[in-house]
DNA sequence: ACACAAATTAACGTTTACGTTAACGTAAGC
DNA sequence: GCTTACGTTAACGTAAACGTTAATTTGTGT
């Protein structure tokens, strides 16, 4: 028993996507939802997948890197070897968040500055020379 | 005088991207190298806006939003209406730039769950049940 | 019974970001 | 002088992630 279910439509609405992209998720393998008939029954297992998806997405990475990140909290990896690979992976995950974080905090700054530059230029007289503020060098 | 030069191949080394990405970026307008007969000559310039690009690119950004993103620094802003949607520019940047840094939390902690997991089922000898842990409802 | 909204499959089109030859010029080292 | 490494343009290929019709089918209200 799936508890309650949700058609594509509610979904697609749900999480601001199209039912294509659904559909598209589904093509690929990184949701099969039950059906009723023709309809597609979407279980909460389902929505959330869909959730994590997205999540995976906004910050880059590809479908099927969606999938192994989804992957990792599936119980499919029971002996020690496949235990071991999937700790490396989520180290060499780890990694790469944490440098995205960087990225995003440079990136952050860099937006306060051109903020700062904007601001200053409207408030003053003087036509703002971001040259000096641009970055140049390392 | 464009002080130090550089090759592309040199950039490429130092980026640990093909030569090939360097000119299609170029192709896309997106660096416009000095030339020395056939050959490309970067300035430091350049390899900074490669550097940028190469940061936009790694959470995600696709290269029209990282150009967006330098062009932000360039001084062509200078009438008021340019500088205020610069400014709200910089303002849903920010805000997106957040989400992504909540999404990256919740990866993180994701991540570490299910290093958790893993560990203690190499440790101990039950079988893991990630069930219960499996990311299911909200 | 009939309209109409919402679901379905199927197939082709599009954009992004390069990879991959091909075919050739140039400069350095031996 | 010959190889080897590195440079060039040009053009075609490709994988990802959908968008976009098109041509039905199904479900709901009246």
């Amino acid at each position: 028993m799936p508890g309650k279910t949700h058609t594509i439509s509610q979904l697609a609405k749900e999480f601001g996507v199209t039912t294509r992209t659904i559909r598209f998720y589904e093509e690929k393998g990184l949701v099969t939802p039950l059906r009723e008939g023709q309809k597609r029954l979407y279980t909460n297992a389902d929505r959330v997948r869909i959730k994590l998806i997205l999540r995976g997405k906004r910050i880059g990475m590809t479908l099927q890197e969606c999938v192994e990140f989804i992957d990792m909290y599936d119980p499919e990896h029971n002996n020690a070897e496949q235990l071991h690979s999937l700790i490396d992976n989520v180290k060499s995950r780890r990694e790469q968040l944490l440098q995205q974080k960087r990225d995003i905090d440079e990136m952050l700054a860099g937006l306060a500055e051109v903020q700062g530059l904007c601001e200053a230029s409207l408030a003053g007289e003087q036509p703002p020379n971001p040259n000096t503020n641009k970055p140049d060098n390392d």
